[in-house]
RNA sequence: GGUCGGGUAGCUCAGUUGGUAGAGCAGAGGACUGAAAAUCCUCGUGUCGGCGGUUCGAUCCCGUCCCCGACCA
């Protein structure tokens, strides 16, 4: 089997990967491929910063806005979109080049999932009203019984891991860590990755942050949120948690004022940035390392021109 | 000017019936395989407003001064 190129582009939230992806796509005839959990959903363009038409110059984008609003989107079904875009894009003589900052999306993209069935809506249903009504503790106690292993493994408190290894038991009768004990299975085995990450310093990323979500405001963020808020959408799905969108709904909702609901925003885009930044630094292994906002430079697309 | 509250970690506050103090938030670092912009873990010495006094010992009691807030003049 053939090996085929994909250019992985990641890093935290505002130090340049969108540009720098359509710089690649540019130099490399690529295509974009979106590799960001909220970028996902179509109703929050300038909050999530999915990329405008004058942003991509022209460069053809794809995965941006596939998933309606009102969806739980999952990494497997991120994966297998993308899978089918980049052997497209394979077909067209072009390379993939996935941009991202969700470090989950890229690392399962790269070195694979286990197949576990899916559970099915009734048994996390269950598993959630179980959550409400006992709290986690509670749940983390169950799981210690039938699968010690990775209740051990987990934070009592870890609401995100504890459901979901309840849920694996309930639906499929096997401990979550003995599925993990199985081999991983690639989306992409013929693919071959080259990895760019850009890791600038916090205080760069501070700034850039805060100077970012202030363009979005004047963009037009807050008529963008009253527009989500009249879609009447359950605050628990993923789209309702795009940075900002909690912040200017309080707001909205007389909670706050304007000026708490920025300053909570920028920093709680300071703080994502930060467990970006600790992910891509520690878990993703790199061929290019960028420790600067990228905003244009020509070595390193030639660096990553001459891995391809 | 008077009375009453307050002045404790970067911020908001708790507390010590006198044995030099602790939460939340912020900050730093870290984890992460099906909601991941989610979720979680670790890390807390600060003249306890200043100066005196009482005491073996004061952040705590007393005096005095300074600052903030409310009310009364």
């Amino acid at each position: 089997m053939a090996l085929r190129k994909v250019v992985i582009i990641a890093g935290p939230t505002a130090s340049g990967k969108s540009q720098l992806a359509v710089d690649v796509a540019r130099a490399c005839r690529g295509v974009v491929v979106n590799a960001d959990s909220m970028q996902v959903y179509p109703d929050t363009p300038v909050l999530s910063a999915i990329p405008s038409a004058a942003e991509r110059g022209g460069i053809e984008h794809c995965l941006y806005g596939v998933f309606p609003s009102s969806k739980n989107g999952t990494v497997v079904e991120w994966l297998m979109l993308a899978a089918g875009e980049i052997r497209r894009i394979w077909s067209e003589d072009k390379l993939p080049v996935v941009c991202g900052g969700t470090g989950l999306y890229i690392d399962n993209l790269i070195n694979g999932t286990t197949p576990i069935p899916e559970a099915e809506p009734e048994i996390r249903h269950k598993v959630a009203e179980a959550a409400a009504a006992e709290g986690i503790p509670a749940l983390h106690a169950r799981l210690l019984t039938v699968d010690a292993v990775t209740a051990d493994r987990l934070s009592p408190n870890d609401s995100t891991r504890v459901k979901r290894a309840l849920e694996v038991f309930y639906q499929t009768g096997v401990p979550l860590s003995v599925w993990y004990r199985r081999p991983m299975v690639q989306k992409l085995p013929e693919a071959e990755f080259v990895t760019l990450k850009i890791l600038p310093p916090m205080t760069e990323l501070d700034e850039r942050c805060a100077r970012r979500f202030d363009k979005m405001m004047a963009a037009g963020a807050l008529d963008e949120v009253r527009r989500l808020k009249a879609m009447n959408l359950p605050a628990s799905l993923p789209a309702m948690k795009a940075l900002g969108v909690p912040e200017l709904l309080d707001f909205l909702n007389g909670n706050r004022s304007l000026e708490e609901a920025v300053g909570l925003a920028k920093l709680h885009t300071r703080q994502y940035a930060k467990r970006q930044r600790t992910w891509f630094k520690n878990k993703l292994a790199t061929d290019v390392v960028l420790n600067v906002c990228y905003q244009g430079a020509e070595n390193i697309i030639f660096d990553v021109k001459k891995r391809l």
